[in-house]
DNA sequence: TGCCATCTATTACAAATGTAGTTTTTGCTA
DNA sequence: TAGCAAAAACTACATTTGTAATAGATGGCA
């Protein structure tokens, strides 16, 4: 799986993330998967599953009654690293990003250290 | 300063961010702080400032001739901050942000050693 | 086998964004 | 002080994004 030909839009990766979990799905399921609370209409989350498609982000698998079931055609390893390079450039790099994440608290020593170690292991043991 | 209260688009982020560098500027000096490849003409330059002082970023501070002077009415550090939260929402969390990072080499050992030091020690003594 | 619920396909539209042209104002200089 | 260069103000417009309505197709059940 490679990069989509465009940028995703929010809402096209909050409704390309479901697909993720699920593997394959209809639209109805995607609907069905997004929080209650901003949820919207099915013919809105059928736009946003089309111009997933125009973009090559997502494929029409098959067919199961009269409904297309869609498969993903990007992973989240390209989606998401697409999105951090995005913001990495939008924000001057790196540091000002561990920065904030230091210190709003969402990295602290333990997860340093989980990434220390890591790194010092020769690679991804578990291929998730 | 305080988050503005909308969200800045890109391109007006790409203004901003010289704003804050000269810490005040004329629209024509904003414009020519911009990379000479793309630099768009003086007038979207001027569109994008105006953008940015409905929104509450930048106001005007004084008349050079008959320039106005503009200053950021917004840190890099809030600003930078809501991108960032912004993405964590978006990809879910901290997590698949630092897995790229580290997978991609930005962050390497000794990134993570200086923020452990960093975090050892109680707090920013460098106020840049 | 015909009907209806459910999909699909098509169309619409406002707000945001990127991009810039045109018209009006203004301050400096000859 | 008149004219011009530069800036300010205003207007415009295509594209993207969020949001959905409507019309047309279809498959399963009574």
């Amino acid at each position: 799986m490679k990069a989509p030909r465009n940028r995703l839009s929010p809402l096209e990766l909050e409704v390309l993330r479901p697909l993720w979990q699920l593997k394959q799905a209809t639209i109805r399921e995607l609907q069905e998967a997004l929080p209650r609370d901003r949820r919207p209409e099915y013919t809105t989350v059928q736009t946003i599953v089309y111009r997933l498609e125009e973009k090559g982000a997502v494929q029409r698998l098959k067919k199961i009654g009269n409904a297309h079931v869609f498969a993903p055609m990007v992973s989240p390893k390209s989606t998401v690293g697409a999105l951090v390079e995005e913001l990495l450039r939008r924000v001057g790099g790196t540091e000002p990003v561990m920065a904030h994440l230091v210190e709003t608290g969402k990295i602290g020593l333990k997860e340093l250290r989980d990434l220390e170690a890591l790194l010092k292991k020769p690679d991804g043991s578990p291929e998730s």
